[in-house]
DNA sequence: AGCACGCCGACT
DNA sequence: GTCGGCGTGCTC
């Protein structure tokens, strides 16, 4: 055994990640006395502040020109899993970001306190001094351990009278029995009775799961087939796998987490963990550290529930797989579906992608056999999909200043006269996309920004959608002063209510969106109201075009099926046709048959052929041809590039300069700059490049060779986009 | 990400 | 004449 002689003086330099956009770790020198390891959580200096991070690496001593701080301490955390460690580090090259903006994500958790452990009070047996009845009622009520805003309640008290036995000796403090907060799922339970398609499913699902590898599934039934049951089982094969198994759920949104926990604890008789932005924080902290220990088995969570340090991974779920906010758009931009399996990938377990209406790039893989492909094909009971046809607004078109067409109306009073219910959809919200002066042509936007403003009814005022600015309706053009001129253009869900509300005086209107239903509480209570019969009418943004049972509703009315159409996005036809066949699945869950009313100005046109023919097979040919001509995804790559800055000039000098560092490589092509289709954001200018890439092309090299090339100017920001969704 | 340093407007 | 605005740059 030789080697370098080293003096006992030299300790070893660790490498820590800090969670912050830095392009890489920082050395510290590993205290003496303390032996770090890789994923340990340690407290660094970092200029006047004392930070968080994570020790990614060690390297020996040399004399650096650097004068070297040091490891103040390792932090009392479970170390970071070597796997989570990994997966930071491989989402960060493939966003082409610092490896800090993943870490952030992963060590969220940690911000706040631990909670507080619960105390109980419970009556000493001393006598107070003086036993008034406000007091005697707290002693008696005290007589077992009891939370202290139980007391106050019980004994009808404030708190005060409790504070004053306390001093005084009568009550005290008493640990209460330690909750155990993530108790461990009875996977021996049996599971629902399934129809012979999920029972299918579920032994494919469970075979994949119990194989302990890395395996891609996609479980692709239309609403209400029962999706959510199939992968319980699938999720009840992860956790027998071992005392230790772990299985993460990933949902879109928050407001789906409460419907699917309830399910979970059914099955598994135990309340699984969840993650998502409206957990409080010492909660959060809480879970955090259950999950690293491995003591949480089951969390369910929104997309950041991705970057949580699981000790023992065995199963992903991401449940509506196609859908939106899977993709994160700033900060550290990413998408939650692809990222999943990457996930999976390295932790060597499997992944179920489970939607209606699958996107492109996941039936692709499904069909190139990189997944395996589950299909439900039976929906529960007898019902049908609804029967769906266009409405060809060319030849019934509504009349002037109205949005509804006599085709849609006619069969809107058909449903109402049989006491059904009726669902129109209309992807905007407000009163009218668009305010503008009918004497100079002025178009109402915000000061620093591109987009319209969009007028609110209720509210009275006009809102940019894109940056928050809002402001009171004026009076008077801001342009040219005429008074009265100011006219709103194009119908928003508030201006298809009052639409539907003059035709029908006597229906029970309720409107679905964003400005109306705030917070999931709200969203619960109409969408029960709504199962309940207690309206006829719901006119609803994207925030119905979920999974919902509304028994009485048997017509869906789409007011303008092209929006999604217009403006050169890549993925417009494709979103379209989710969200088209997604509503459709609201109608006609039970017996009654539903029917899917389609307004376009373009019948023609293939997306709007294949949805009226309800032929997903046809729809993802015509789609996949034109992506595969185009050489666009999932048959190339893109990626935008996005320079924004407040003062233009500095701006454009950059992206010139920025353009013509592009590396020459065979297989891609950049474009731009542009201005971003909405080129103003919160004061600051956007331009934006396009790179196309051939599959083979390492398109992450790229992009980090060629932003290596040009040191933007302090106020000019560079955003990598891989897999770009939005092109807003 | 924070935090400090650094040059231009409204006030004790 | 200062306090403070946030633009710019750095942190092992």
């Amino acid at each position: 055994m030789t080697g370098p002689v080293e003096s006992p003086a030299a300790a070893r330099i660790a490498q820590v990640l800090l969670p912050m956009p830095l392009p890489e770790a920082f050395d510290y020198i590993e205290p003496a006395g303390v032996a770090l390891s890789i994923g340990d959580l340690v407290a660094v200096p970092l200029g006047p502040r004392v930070v968080r991070g994570v020790v990614v690496g060690f390297r020996p001593a040399q004399g650096g020109n650097r004068a070297l701080k040091t490891v103040i301490e390792r932090l009392d955390e479970p170390p970071l899993p070597p796997r989570t460690l990994e997966f930071i580090l491989w989402a960060a090259r493939y966003a082409v970001d610092a490896p800090g903006q993943p870490l952030a994500m992963a060590l969220r958790g940690l911000r706040a306190p631990r909670p507080k452990p619960e105390r109980h009070l419970v009556a000493t047996g001393k006598t107070p001094a003086r036993p008034t009845p406000a007091r005697q009622r707290v002693l008696a009520a005290a007589a077992q351990p009891i939370r202290r805003p139980d007391l106050a309640r019980a004994a009808a008290v404030s708190s005060g009278v409790i504070k004053t036995l306390l001093a005084d000796g009568a009550l005290e403090w008493a640990p209460a029995e330690a909750a155990h907060p993530f108790e461990p799922p009875d996977v021996v339970r049996p599971g629902a009775t399934l129809n012979p398609s999920q029972a299918a499913a579920a032994a494919a699902l469970k075979a994949m799961v119990a194989d302990g590898r890395f395996a891609t599934a996609l479980l692709d039934g239309v609403t209400g087939s029962g999706k959510t049951e199939v992968y319980l089982e699938a999720a009840a094969g992860a956790l027998a796998l071992d005392q230790r198994a772990q299985v993460l759920v990933l949902l879109p949104e928050i407001a789906l987490t409460q419907a699917v926990i309830d399910r979970f604890a059914t099955r598994f008789g135990a309340v699984p963990a969840q993650w998502h932005s409206g957990v409080a924080p010492p909660r959060r902290r809480q879970t955090w550290e259950a999950v690293a220990s491995g003591e949480a088995r089951i969390v369910i969570g929104a997309r950041s529930a991705l970057f949580l340090p699981f000790a023992h991974l065995k199963l992903i779920v991401v449940d509506e797989e196609h859908d939106g906010s899977y993709k994160q758009e700033d900060g550290f931009i990413y998408q939650a579906r692809d990222l999943a399996v990457a996930r999976a990938k390295i932790e060597d377990c499997a992944v179920i992608l489970a939607s209606a209406t699958p996107s492109l790039e996941t039936l692709w893989n499904a069909a190139a056999g990189r997944y395996q492909w589950l299909r439900l094909a039976d929906r529960h009971g007898a019902a049908r999909l609804p029967a769906i046809s266009l409405i060809d607004l060319r030849q019934s078109p509504p009349a002037p200043g109205r949005w509804l067409s006599p085709a849609l109306v006619a069969a809107m009073s058909e449903t109402l006269a049989r006491g059904e219910q009726c669902l129109l959809f209309l992807n905007r919200r407000g009163y009218a996309p668009l305010v503008l002066c009918r004497a100079c042509g002025e178009r109402m936007k915000a000061p620093d920004s591109d987009s319209w403003l969009v007028e609110h009814r209720y509210s009275g005022r006009l809102i940019c959608h894109l940056t928050g600015f809002s402001m009171a309706k004026p009076d008077r053009c801001p342009a040219c002063g005429a008074k009265d001129a100011l006219v709103s253009i194009g119908p928003g869900v508030e201006r298809v209510e009052e639409e539907a509300r003059s035709l029908f005086p006597d229906a029970r209107v309720a409107v679905f969106s964003s400005d109306t239903i705030t917070d999931a509480a709200g969203a619960r209570a109409l969408i029960e109201a709504m199962a309940a019969g207690e309206f006829d009418i719901m006119v609803a943004t994207q925030a119905a075009a979920k999974g919902h049972n509304f028994p009485g509703l048997t017509l869906v009315g789409v007011v303008d099926a092209d929006l999604g159409l217009r403006g050169g996005d890549l993925r417009a036809a494709e979103r379209t046709y989710q969200l088209l066949t997604q509503v459709s699945g609201r109608a006609g869950r039970r017996d009654q048959p539903g029917r899917a009313l389609i307004q376009t100005w373009a019948p023609d046109h293939p997306v709007m052929q294949a949805i009226a023919a309800g032929d997903r097979e046809a729809f993802t040919a015509v789609e996949l041809a034109e992506r595969q001509a185009s050489g666009l995804p999932p048959f190339g790559r893109l990626a935008a590039v996005i320079v924004s800055g407040a003062d233009p000039g500095a701006l454009e000098a950059f992206a010139r300069d920025l353009a013509a560092a592009s590396p020459n490589a065979d297989g891609v092509s950049v474009f731009g700059p542009a201005d971003a289709p909405l080129a103003m954001v919160r004061g600051r200018q956007r331009k934006r490049f396009l790179v196309r890439a051939d599959r083979t092309v390492d398109l992450q090299a790229f992009l980090a060779a060629w932003r290596a090339r040009v040191r933007p100017p302090g106020s000019v920001h560079v955003a990598i986009d891989v897999d770009p969704y939005s092109f807003l």
